[in-house]
DNA sequence: CACGATATTGAAAACGGTTTTCAACCTATA
DNA sequence: TATAGGTTGAAAACCGTTTTCAATATCGTG
């Protein structure tokens, strides 16, 4: 597995796009973030060590992270996009946690190959999924209470 | 089960909302669409023969028939908001075919198992899930090409 | 039925996240 | 350094969803 930092140079190179100053410290930004965050999160929290980025920059260079294949676009249907590192390439699904925003990543090979058997018994070719368990988290459920809101 | 007209019927009486002609129009033209229609294809059908209702009227309908249970709205990440008709109350997970938009719907209790075996790894409460396949259907799969676009 | 309180309607505007536009600017190459 | 062409930030456009508002309809009551 190539290095992000380099893998996303070679895809610049590959497209004859130029590797500006901008885009260099969003990608060492996104690199030390935590996952999940979406576009307008991550944004405010550059803006505080480089103000002079702007929102579309930002935007744009996110997705070419996600073009590049080092990010990974997710949208857990709160109407915002979210970005993530891709660690490895291993496939994972999430917990996302209605009270607190808190997101579980979790792996499981059974329930993907249920998957792969329900396509194959409808003849259809998976190029993708997604599969979201929506509720309450250790910490939020451990209350009994919901936060008020 | 009740009749979805009767619950939503039931629903309105509940909440002292009235039942006024452009609701009863849109709950019939609702229950013999196919599912999984997006607000906006829903409003261009139903105004071919009810040109006088607006799509406002449409929208607010649609969320009375998700709140009062007989309607269930739906996201596959297109952006656009779509609503189903709920037969009974069995919950089902959906293949989309990203080529054509046909929809499959699916069942598999085996997942839906290993699912809560999973929050209760966690301990996490679910409240909610959603999971789908996205790829070709047979239709778009057998010819071995995505349409020309 | 008529009244009046209250809910509903359709058109248009507002909203909010995403994407594009554009003129100034930068990068890479020679 | 000169040039071609990609990039930038601010602002505007976009697009599906939601709200506003004045006119209208509903429905319990007299
Ligand atoms: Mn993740
Ligand atoms: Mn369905
Ligand atoms: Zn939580
Ligand atoms: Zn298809």
């Amino acid at each position: 597995m190539k290095k992000p930092e380099e893998q996303f140079l070679d895809y610049l190179a590959r497209k004859r796009l130029k590797n500006t100053s901008q885009r260099m410290t969003i990608l060492k930004a996104f690199l030390r973030q935590k996952s999940h965050l979406s576009t307008e999160d991550f944004y405010l929290q550059l803006r505080k060590k480089h103000p002079g980025i702007g929102y579309a920059t930002v935007h744009r260079t996110l997705k070419l992270f996600s073009e590049c294949g080092i990010a990974s676009e997710r949208n857990f249907g709160d109407g915002q996009m979210r970005f993530e590192v891709n660690l490895g390439n291993e496939h994972h699904d999430h917990l996302v946690c209605t009270d607190c925003g808190r997101i579980i990543e979790f792996e499981d090979q059974q329930i993907e190959k249920l998957q792969r058997d329900i396509a194959h018994k409808h003849n259809f070719f998976i190029k993708d999924h997604r599969l979201e368990l929506y509720g309450l988290c250790s910490d939020c459920h451990a209350t009994g209470q919901q936060s008020v809101s």
